[in-house]
RNA sequence: GGCUAGGUGGCAGAGUGGUCAUGCAGCGGCCUGCAAAGCCGUGGACGCCGGUUCGAUUCCGACCCUAGCCUCCA
């Protein structure tokens, strides 16, 4: 949904916000880094608008994946979650994405879930099917389809997976599944068994937020038929609208194709973080508007590292300022992110004041550091900039495990200070031998009018 | 089959009814011992076919192509 239109909070001053977070049976791959980074953004430009924002990132740790995985592996499912929770926390701190208000866990909910399909089932909007299975009865709910645009004879249409007997209609979704011997359950009204995905959702945002919210987000993937099947089933509950935005972030591709789980074609955040630095993966996900496919590819890494040099190479050696943000470049970024969060637009303005720093450098310093200032103010909007433009710049290769010279800064130093030796002498073909052993350890230098400066590439 | 998003210069990627996107790469210049970085300048584009218009990449219609959803998926 592309909002042109005005934001308008439910409360003034206040927006909350639900986004589907990781099912968590595996690492997180850069698909789902693209759906935490894209959110994460939204939610710090509502904020810098002055917001007080409510941002609620669930944790799905039960499900049948989790169960089939802890099973080959032999452990409790726990266990498994527990792991891969932190592991998740892991990447997205290296991502710099922000924790979010509150990171609720499915297995933390099932009170809510299980009174949630009570009400559905008074209400007469679910049933217990023959398999003791609780199902959503989809022909109950009118609205049932509007938020992907389907009908449902077209859904009827093209079903194309096996009709379960239990089932009244093959569309109507399972509430809560029955638990077979050896899986975990909980005990409720229906016997032993657990909640089904969507349920989750609608239960922990309404615990977290409410019965009506401002912004729900999550992959495109999920717009049907997760986050339809939420609204079916909280609007049907409640009697009234649940969440008033809906944003989905496309996907990451990788050669033209979804990047996913199950095609096998995904890359890990942390290899990822491998090869590049966490802030050029970011800068990779913001530079393509949040609604449009991302494609995965090294080339376009290495764009972005690119680019985020060129960032960092203008506040490199320039004073730190206290200043405010000037006025009309927070005009142009704030017209770019109002534009339903146009984060390439945005960059683009993050660039041009570049352009205007580098201009001014050399023969205006004060000046340049105080629009040095406004840029990293900008670029922590987008959660960018916020690091040491010396220290990124000649961390580069050195960070990045697989792409390490292992030359250590002593050693570049000690080699510059010989170089610079050589080049006082006139001695130019040393010092350009010099040169070149450093680029060969992608070390780049350069020789400025204060000495020689160098950069990991 | 239904539904949804797209098709922009060498690559990535915004946007607009008629004048700059931006980044990387290219070319020319300044700077440099030479480079690098930076600055200045510069070429190059809007899937195809019709229509509306003084004028369309931008609006409308048909078509072609790509990806996705309709089954777990960020």
């Amino acid at each position: 949904t592309r909002q042109k239109e005005v934001f308008q909070p439910i409360e003034p001053g206040k927006v909350r916000m639900y986004v589907c977070g990781m099912t968590v049976y595996d690492y997180c791959h850069v698909g789902h880094a693209r759906a935490m980074v894209v959110f994460d953004v939204v939610t710090r430009w509502l904020r810098a608008k002055g917001y007080d924002v409510t941002y609620v990132r669930n944790i799905t740790d039960i499900d049948d994946k989790i169960i089939r995985r802890a099973q080959e592996n032999g452990e409790d499912f726990h266990e498994l979650t527990a792991r891969f929770i932190r592991a998740m926390h892991e990447d997205l701190a290296a991502l710099g994405i922000l924790p979010p208000t509150h990171e609720p866990r499915a297995t933390d909910a099932m009170v809510d879930m299980i009174a949630l399909i009570q009400i559905l089932i008074d209400k007469g909007y679910a049933y217990v099917g023959a398999s003791g299975d609780v199902y959503y009865d989809v022909s109950r709910f009118e609205r049932y389809g509007q938020l992907a645009n389907k009908k449902l004879e077209d859904l009827r249409a093209g079903a194309r997976v096996e009709v379960e007997e239990a089932k009244d209609d093959p569309l109507d979704f399972v509430l809560w599944k029955t638990a077979k011997p050896n899986e975990p359950g909980w005990a409720s009204p229906w016997g032993m068994g657990r909640p089904g995905w969507h349920i989750e959702c609608s239960a922990m945002s309404t615990r977290c937020l409410g019965e009506h919210f401002d912004i729900h987000g999550g992959g495109m993937d999920l717009k049907f038929p997760h986050h339809e099947n939420e609204i079916a089933q909280s609007e049907a509950a409640s009697g009234h609208r649940y969440a008033n935005v809906w944003m989905h972030n496309g996907f990451v591709q990788v050669n033209e194709e979804k990047m996913s789980k199950s095609l096998g074609n995904f890359f890990t955040v942390r290899e990822v973080l491998q090869r590049y630095q966490p802030e050029v993966v970011r800068l990779f996900i913001l530079s393509s508007h949040y609604r449009g496919p991302l494609n995965y590819a090294d080339e376009n890494l290495d764009h972005a590292k690119s680019s985020l040099t060129r960032l960092y190479t203008a506040l490199r050696g320039l004073p730190v300022v206290e200043e405010p943000l000037e006025e009309n470049w927070r005009v142009r970024f704030e017209q770019a992110m109002d534009d339903d969060f146009n984060t390439p637009e945005a960059l683009a303005v993050l660039f041009d004041l570049s352009r205007e720093i580098n201009k001014l450098h050399d023969h205006d310093e004060m000046a340049a550091a105080r629009l040095g200032a406004s840029l990293r103010h900008l670029g922590k909007w987008l959660g960018l900039l916020q690091a040491d433009p010396e220290s990124y710049l000649k961390s580069g290769t050195e960070v990045v495990a697989s792409l390490s010279s292992g030359i250590a800064s002593e050693e570049i130093e000690a080699l510059i200070a010989q170089r610079n030796i050589a080049r006082k002498a006139k001695n130019w073909a040393e010092a350009d031998r010099i040169r070149a052993q450093l680029q060969e350890a992608k070390v780049v230098l350069e020789d400025t009018s204060k000495g020689t400066i160098w950069r990991r590439e």
